[in-house]
DNA sequence: CTTAATTTTGTTACATTATAACATCATACC
DNA sequence: GGTATGATGTTATAATGTAACAAAATTAAG
């Protein structure tokens, strides 16, 4: 689903992204949470808590809260989303422009595209207004087949 | 959120709409389903299932799987939605109209309001063809007050 | 610089949510 | 009635997540 040449730019965009927003922030980009948001990164795909955890445990002490605490941090600053129909984590691609955001999560690659669109919070505003409802916060996670899947028929490629 | 004046008719409504769907398909409506149907119903907030295990206690010999079990198949039959962002479940309020729908999740009161419309269709078609997604299911939960809570202040009364 | 306050991480223990696998029971169909 | 199918019971365990307190690291204050 995701056409990037490197990944591993990717991953380098988002840690020093992470890192300066933590920075304006005055908030500390401890090595553990560039190593969780690091590995949350490894691919486009989400992440699930325990997997983070083994795959920390070669270089930390890792224990659940270890990694349960780091993802919160992470959330709180925009830099994780949690994918609730999925209990698993992903990296959030846009972590400055934060209006509402969707998940299109494609069930063959296991990939998910986050889009950011002013689109979310009209939307909700015309469900929830007729309601008198006031909306503080919304899940939008659309699950189905991705283009590549559908026309390659090339499925569980890891893209570099 | 709701104005239900007696939530007993809502618990009738459901249980006999529940019972004529699974004559029409063939299914068996057990009493076991029919129990977990009715706790589920209990209120017009979620449930957890481990506390609908709880209460069916008292009947059935019930361990979990007992009750993941009959969610399953009222779920199967859109007689209960999972709530993923709370892990809990609610009643199906339109279970003959299957458009998407959507929930407005009181934070303060814990109600839930289930909305079927075309409206969601509408904008999952909007937000995914431009990625050439083709969407199966969609997931869309606002969570915010609702319009009781906010005017009356009055917060956690179990409506009749 | 040294101490005190604060934040982060480690650690233990446990709570919550969910499922696999197989046994038993009930119902439907021949 | 006997057999096939579906539903429930049962045991065990997997997967996800948190509370509470201890130790370490960092920052702030004197």
């Amino acid at each position: 689903m995701h056409s990037c040449h490197e990944h591993t730019v990717c991953i380098e965009d988002a840690l020093q992204t992470a890192h300066r927003i933590c920075e304006e922030r005055g908030l500390r980009f401890t090595d553990l949470r560039r190593r969780v948001l690091e590995l949350v990164w490894e691919n486009h795909g989400s992440a699930k808590a325990y997997d983070l955890l083994e795959r920390l445990g070669e270089d930390y002490s890792a224990k659940p809260p270890t990694v349960y605490r780091a993802l919160e941090f992470l959330q709180e600053n925009g830099l994780v989303h949690k994918i609730n129909s999925l209990n698993a984590y992903v990296g959030c691609s846009h972590p400055l422009q934060h209006q509402d955001c969707y998940f299109l999560i494609c069930s063959k690659c296991q990939e998910i595209k986050e889009c950011c669109t002013s689109q979310v919070a009209n939307v909700v505003k015309n469900l929830t207004e007729e309601s008198s409802f006031v909306p503080s916060r919304t899940t939008l996670e659309i699950e189905g087949i991705c283009q590549d899947c559908r026309s390659n028929q090339k499925y569980n490629i890891n893209k570099s």
